[in-house]
DNA sequence: CATATATGAGACATAAAGGTATCATTTATG
DNA sequence: CATAAATGATACCTTTATGTCTCATATATG
């Protein structure tokens, strides 16, 4: 989509373009479209578009408003509270680089996603 | 276990310390005895000890042989092969990043976990 | 030898994630 | 207005991960 960033797409013609299951892509857009980042038309010709710039558009919320990033609270082996008495020898190395990642996701948006290198 | 290396310990007695499901803990400690990393002994008083140096099991090697390090072959955004026409901009640092994880894991044995800093 | 306390093995149950089906509603177009 | 092509909503199915149950076997100890 961020592609011909212009173009109304449904869903049937993303299903056939991504090879993603019809039905679940469709899960998904609605989903997107309810968090306010595509806006969806309704009836013939309908479908989706940005509802912002795309440049704008950061990864790191996107991920935030489908599933969390919850996921990245917990330690590298899973733990939610270390078990350890002090924190074990990854600690400090899983912080740092988790907070790396978390402010690649940030800083990176769709339009970046799909510039060249 | 680590912390009390040379004791054997039943997967009740863990069950009741770790507040970990006592048959779940039990399929997993099989797992870890089939994978050759603790040596378990049946009968009154059994129960599982490593079955060698803790300073040379690996993180790593504990993961692969339950689950496999091959979650780590993907990209950053989840797919296998990347969906773009060429690599986007997060590829180099997610191969950098993801390298300095499984390298940490590589490194990091379970006498280092138990380590305090 | 009987009993208590272990693991081995494998079937079964439950919950969460991933995916499907269906009906209702909306809207462009002939 | 009828039809085709779209989304909204929601219930359902399937698969995988997580957890449970049960029976068999092993072994230390009185």
């Amino acid at each position: 989509m961020a592609q011909n960033r212009n173009e109304v797409c449904s869903a049937n013609y993303l299903h056939k373009k991504l090879d993603i299951p019809h039905q679940y892509l469709r899960q998904l857009l609605t989903k997107l479209s309810k968090s306010g980042f595509i806006h969806s038309s309704r009836g013939r010709n309908g479908g989706f578009v940005f509802s912002k710039e795309i440049s704008q558009i950061y990864i790191a919320d996107i991920i935030d408003s489908v599933e969390g990033l919850e996921s990245f609270n917990k330690c590298i082996l899973g733990f939610t509270d270390c078990p350890f008495d002090v924190k074990c020898s990854m600690h400090d190395f899983w912080e740092k680089t988790r907070g790396s990642i978390i402010n690649e996701l940030k800083t990176t948006s769709l339009a970046d996603l799909i510039l060249r290198k």
